[in-house]
Formats: structure tokens, C-alpha cells, sequence
RNA sequence: GCCAGCGUAGCUCAGCUGGUAGAGCUACUGAUUUGUAAUCAGUGGGUCGGGGGUUCGAGUCCCUCCGCUGGCUCCA
């Protein structure tokens, strides 16, 4: 007799033997049949296993959060059924979860994707069959043996400790598998294959080439095709795509990896860096600038040369051996050094908008997100140790700042010191305190990355959220205590001794090519009007009216508006037309009723349309909207 | 860098198993003078990513280089 209690604290009997569905069927059949598995005093396992002792007991069901999880790692399993089927000749690697599905590494010969019907259909037949998924504890030796012919295996299996070696089988098909899985395979209504592509064995381009095929599952279909849909619209704002139509920038061959803008994408650009000057200068920032080849002895002195060396670009000048600059720092030590600085002087908050060059691997280069040159809204403050709470909490004030203009929430986490690293115990102490504690002043929840920091101090990452719910990591705040060492920075503090001061890197937007990136993606194109290249565009209604549009334009021009007259000889509907694809934010339609008037028919993004608008009260509404740097558009309300 | 796929007009794309390039949009010209998402007609526009090869003949096949796209240990 054993007692298991429930999360609502009943307390059942059990006979023996007893498993984990017989519990759950306790409550009813229906239940039971919705179970993917359980959590016994807080491990997550198969239902199928036996209960030998008092135990409290969770059911996982579809709507719990992990059972998704569990599900994909079957339809992993499912999915290498269904290959051994069609390639008899597969061997088997790692199944694992990722983060919106799953895949299967497996060394058998090419698969595109035309392949993935006939394999989807075989799932399809299993999925049909409910194939339960029996797990069998085994030992070393037995597991050694039954894989004796497949190598893969045999390595993992080596890796592992004899008696935690469990198998999980389906009708024909067993693997290496330390679970838990679903009940059976009936669960697995809803999943696609979606990419194949190369991978190496344990990641080692030394090691033999495998197939990976990415696939995704849900437990309904409704969910599958949500998740699909997300997929369709965050490729409709792709970036890349949006930029070509809209006509904001571009990559040539001749500079692989180097983004050229074109006069819309610098309207939005210098706009951009318009606001971050504004908000800088209000944050007590000054502004330099650094050059962009520096001599290697500098780049020896900053480690560069030693720790960063296969990502510069290098060049000789007049027989010298030059970098150009991969990161804006070691200038930025410079310009500390110029001077002798008093703790009176401290903070320095010197920012710098610095172009850096980076060599990526040409694999990785992927529109404006990974780029080999780009800008970094780059600050280096130099301080003293107690200062660091405040500065940190005075940045992190600025971040929330700066992202909320543009929509975007965000969240912090907080990486400390890894196992190689620099500095003493209680340099490390007092600054990853100094960042814990102006989080916590800052007030928001952050995780922390146990030992994710760099070598040289603790960080703070920011990873903002866009509009159709994607994460990207754009704001680090970094505390260094490697460059101020090395440049043998100093300070003369009260007691007119020198000391060393703290310096932490920082950027908000990070790269500002990339952050013009994840811009275009989170508005579709849309910019609200203070970044919108064309705020304005004039439609007069015949060409008579031209001269006429003209004077409106003069005065548009005189309140600072971006606009122009679209003055080809074209249908109305059609100049609409094509201001809505090109996501125009404002249409001002001028025809004799405007003239005789001075009026005018205002058409916004939504499609509405508001005649007899004053001019005053337009080009008033309009420009507030612009300085207020307001998301929504509210110049017809 | 490695693997897979791709590269045809400014853009989006068609071009079957090799037979000397095509559509829509854009642009330009003319007619139309338009009241809120495509007026009509005409014209222009391509070394089919570069180079080499096979062939009587290559956008199509082969080799090579360049570029683009997606991946490249969130460890059974």
C-alpha cells in the first residue's frame, strides 16, 4: 500500500504494483488519455513507470508549459523512426529539443527538402498507429551490444555511467534516450519538417558530416498553424525585404557584408542618431571620436592583437603594421590618458558613434543583423568604485528610456565572473555587487548567468522584445578591469594619491545597423513619423494643380516636414496606391476644393481619410507629433 | 571557413528532359486630367553572377571562383 498525494493535497491509496497512468485513470479515463507524463516529487517522468513508494504526483497534461517539450523530443524520436523506415542505411546521433521544435542529426545520405513529404507521411502512418513508447532501463554492456554496429551510439553510450542508461522503444524502432516521452504516438497530431542542413558530429568540423533535420510539433493543430503564421509575417517584414521596397539600403558584392544606405534609409538614420545625441547630451554624455586604423603596438598593449586578432583587418602604412579598429576602446583610453584627471572630474561619460570592422565568417553574414562594418553607439565611463551603482542605474534609466520611444519592452540578466578570468576576489565582488545592486535599485526582475561574463568584469545584458513577440540582445552595460590595468589608467583621488579608476563599456542600440534592422522588422516598414524618411507625400489632383502643390510643399518644408509632390500624370487611385506600399504615413490629396478652401483631404496609413483639414492645424498637429516622437498617429484627431 | 539550396531586366518571377531569352510591376513617351489601393496605348531595358570546359549548339550539363539564403554541440 503506498499514498500519493496530489497537488491539491488529497492523499489517495494505491495498491502495488501501481504506475503513473493507472493513477492518473484513478481520476478518470478521459483525464488520463490527455496525460503526457508526471512529475513525482519533482522530477518529470513517464507515465508508465512504477510507483514504489509515498510520492507526491503532478500530471503534465497538453496545456502544462513543459509538455511541449516532451512532445517534440518524441516527435524526434518519431520522425527517426520514420527515416530508418525510408533509409534503412541511417545512423543515428542526438535528438534534442531546441527552441521552437526539434532535430535529428543523423549520418545517411543528402535529404532536401523534397524529400520531407514522403517522410512526414511515414510519421503520419505512425502517428496512426499510437505506438507506445516503452522505456527499458538497461546496463552498459547491453546497451554496448546492441549498438555494437552503430558508432555514434557506442560514443555516447561510453560517456555515460552504467546504470542510468535507459532505452526508449516504439514497434520497431529503440533508442538511446534518457526521456520522458509521451504515452504513445497519437499525441504527435500537429508537426512539420521544416529545414535540413549540415551539421558536424559534436560540432567538430574534423568530425564526419551529418544530416540534421529541423522539425516542429505542437499537440494541436491550431497551434502549428499559429506558430506558422508568425513565421509568414515575420518573413513578410524581413528586413532585407522591406529595406529593397522601400528603398533604404542595400549590399553589393564588391563589399560583401557592408551595408551602403541610400537617402531614405539616412533619413531614417540620422534621425535616429538625432534622438540618441538629444538623449545623451541630456544624460550628462560627451561626445568624441576616434580614428579608425590604429598602430598594432596599441592594439598589442589593449590584447587585441593577442585575443581578437583572426576578426581585424589589417593594413601597412608606411611600412607599419596598422589595424583597423574591431571595438572603439583602446582610442577611447587614449583620450582618458591626455589628461590628468582629480575624482573631482569623475564620472567621464565620453560616448563615441564608432565604425568598426569586424571579420565574420562569410557563413554567418546575414543582412543588416551580422554585418563585417557597423556603428556602435559606443560610451566608455570612467569612475570611481563607488560610483558604480549609480552610473549603472543612471544607464539602465537611459535604456528603458530610449527603447520605450520606440515600443520595445525589455528584460536584464546578469552574467558573472567565468572560470578564466582576470583580477582579484574582491574586484570581482565589489563589481558584480555594484551591478547587482543598481539592478535592484533599478527595481526589474533580471536572471543571472552564472559565469557567463567576460574575462575582464561582470555585464549586463538588455534584450528587448519587437512587435510580433521575437527577443534580440541590443544593450550591454560591461565593467572592465582589464583595459584600465593595461593602459595603466589613474586618477588622484582625495588623498591626493593616484588610483585606478573603474570603467565600464556600454552601448543601448549596440549595433546601430543591426538595431536599423530589428527597427524595420518591428514597424512591417511602418516608422512612426519622426523616423519615416517621407512623412509626407502631395497628391494634386491634376496637373494644373501642380504649381499649386508647390506652395503647400513651401510651407511644409518651412515647418520642417519631409515631404514631395508626386506629380506624375497618374490616376489618383494609383499615386494612393503606391504611397500606402510605400508606407508614406501621411497623404495630403490637393484638388480646387483645397485651393478655393486652403484645406486639406489628409489620408493616413490606416486608410482613413479627413477632409477640409486646416493647414495650420496639420502642419501644428504634425509637428508636434514629430517632436514628442509619438509611436501612434494622432495628426487627425 | 564547412554543408545544403539558390543567383535570369531596377523589382517579383517563368523558361520541360540542351536548339540562339519571356511575363507582370517599375522607368520612359503619348493620350487621358483623374477625389483616395493599379486608366489606356506604345517604347526602352538582360555579358542569363564571373571564368573555364563538354557539344554543331549551353540560361539549361560539368569544373572553378564570387555572392546570397538557411544551418553549423541550448549535448542520449
Amino acid at each position: 500500500m503506498i499514498y500519493i498525494t496530489f497537488p491539491d493535497g488529497t492523499v489517495k491509496e494505491f495498491e502495488q504494483p501501481v504506475d503513473g497512468m493507472a493513477v492518473a485513470k484513478s481520476i478518470s479515463e478521459g483525464f488520463a488519455a490527455n496525460c503526457v507524463a508526471m512529475e513525482i516529487d519533482g522530477n518529470t517522468m513517464d507515465l508508465s513507470l512504477p510507483l514504489k513508494k509515498d510520492a507526491t504526483i503532478r500530471f503534465i497534461t497538453a496545456s502544462d508549459p513543459e509538455a511541449v517539450t516532451i512532445l517534440r523530443h518524441s516527435a524526434a524520436h518519431l520522425m527517426a523512426q520514420a527515416i530508418s523506415h525510408i533509409y534503412p542505411k541511417a545512423h543515428f546521433t542526438i535528438g534534442p529539443v531546441v527552441e521552437n521544435g526539434f532535430y535529428y542529426d543523423m549520418d545517411m545520405e543528402p535529404v532536401s527538402e523534397e524529400d520531407f513529404a514522403k517522410i512526414e507521411a511515414e510519421m503520419k502512418k505512425l502517428v496512426k498507429a499510437k505506438i507506445p513508447l516503452q522505456r527499458k532501463e538497461v546496463s552498459k554492456d547491453e546497451a554496448l551490444k546492441f549498438y555494437a554496429n552503430e558508432p555514434y551510439k557506442s560514443e555516447m553510450i561510453s560517456d555515460l555511467e552504467d546504470g542510468t542508461i535507459t532505452f526508449y522503444t516504439q514497434g520497431d524502432f529503440t533508442d538511446l534516450c534518457r526521456g520522458p516521452h509521451i504515452p504513445h504516438t497519437g499525441f504527435i497530431k500537429a508537426f512539420k519538417l521544416m529545414k535540413v542542413s549540415g551539421a558536424y558530429w559534436r560540432g567538430d568540423p574534423e568530425k564526419p558530416q551529418l544530416q540534421r533535420i529541423y522539425g516542429t510539433a505542437f499537440f494541436s493543430k491550431k497551434e502549428l498553424k499559429a506558430y506558422l503564421t508568425l513565421l509568414e509575417e515575420a518573413a513578410k517584414r524581413d528586413h532585407r525585404k522591406v529595406g529593397t521596397a522601400l528603398d533604404l539600403f542595400s549590399f553589393h558584392d564588391d563589399a560583401p557584408g557592408m551595408p551602403f544606405f541610400h537617402a531614405n534609409g539616412m533619413e531614417i538614420w540620422n534621425s535616429l542618431l538625432a534622438y540618441w545625441r538629444e538623449e545623451h547630451r541630456r544624460a550628462g554624455y560627451v561626445e568624441t571620436k576616434t580614428p579608425l586604423i590604429l598602430n598594432r603596438v596599441l592594439w598589442e598593449k589593449s590584447g587585441h592583437w593577442e585575443n581578437y586578432r583572426e576578426n581585424m583587418y589589417t593594413v601597412v602604412i608606411d611600412e607599419t603594421e596598422s589595424a583597423i579598429k574591431p571595438m572603439n576602446c583602446p582610442g577611447g583610453m587614449l583620450l582618458y590618458r591626455m589628461k590628468r584627471h582629480s575624482y573631482k572630474d569623475l564620472p567621464i561619460r565620453a560616448a563615441e558613434i564608432g565604425l568598426v570592422h569586424r571579420h565574420e565568417l562569410s557563413g554567418v553574414l546575414s543582412g543588416l543583423f551580422r554585418v563585417r562594418a557597423f556603428h556602435q553607439d559606443d560610451a566608455h565611463i570612467f569612475m570611481t568604485p563607488d560610483m558604480i551603482e549609480e552610473e549603472i542605474l543612471g544607464v539602465l534609466k537611459l535604456v528603458a528610456r530610449m527603447y520605450s520611444t520606440f515600443g520595445l519592452g525589455f528584460h536584464l540578466e546578469l552574467s558573472t565572473r567565468p572560470e578564466k578570468s582576470i583580477g582579484s576576489d574582491l574586484q570581482w565582488e565589489q563589481a558584480t555587487n555594484g551591478l547587482a545592486s543598481a539592478l535592484d535599485a533599478y527595481g526589474a526582475d533580471y536572471q543571472v548567468n552564472k559565469g557567463d561574463g567576460a574575462f575582464y568584469g561582470p555585464k549586463i545584458d538588455i534584450h528587448i522584445k519587437d512587435a510580433i513577440g521575437r527577443t534580440w540582445q541590443c544593450g550591454t552595460i560591461q565593467l572592465d578591469m582589464s583595459l584600465p590595468e593595461r593602459f595603466d589608467l589613474s586618477y588622484i583621488g582625495e588623498d591626493n594619491e593616484k588610483h585606478r579608476p573603474v570603467m565600464i563599456h556600454r552601448v543601448i542600440f549596440g549595433s546601430i545597423e543591426r538595431f536599423f534592422g530589428i527597427l524595420v522588422e518591428h514597424f512591417a516598414g511602418k516608422f512612426p513619423l519622426w523616423l519615416a524618411p517621407v512623412q509626407v507625400v502631395i497628391l494634386p489632383i491634376n496637373d494644373h494643380l501642380v504649381p499649386f502643390a508647390a506652395e503647400v510643399k513651401d510651407l511644409f518644408s518651412a515647418a520642417g516636414l519631409r515631404s514631395f509632390i508626386d506629380d506624375r500624370t497618374e490616376s489618383l487611385n494609383k499615386k494612393v496606391r503606391g504611397a500606402q506600399l510605400n508606407k508614406i504615413p501621411l497623404i495630403v490629396t490637393l484638388g480646387e476644393k483645397e485651393k478655393a478652401n486652403n484645406t486639406l483631404a489628409v489620408r493616413t496609413l490606416d486608410g482613413k481619410v479627413s477632409y477640409g483639414v486646416g493647414r495650420d492645424d496639420f502642419i501644428n498637429a504634425a509637428v508636434s507629433n514629430i517632436l514628442a516622437r509619438k509611436l501612434e498617429m494622432d495628426v487627425l484627431a
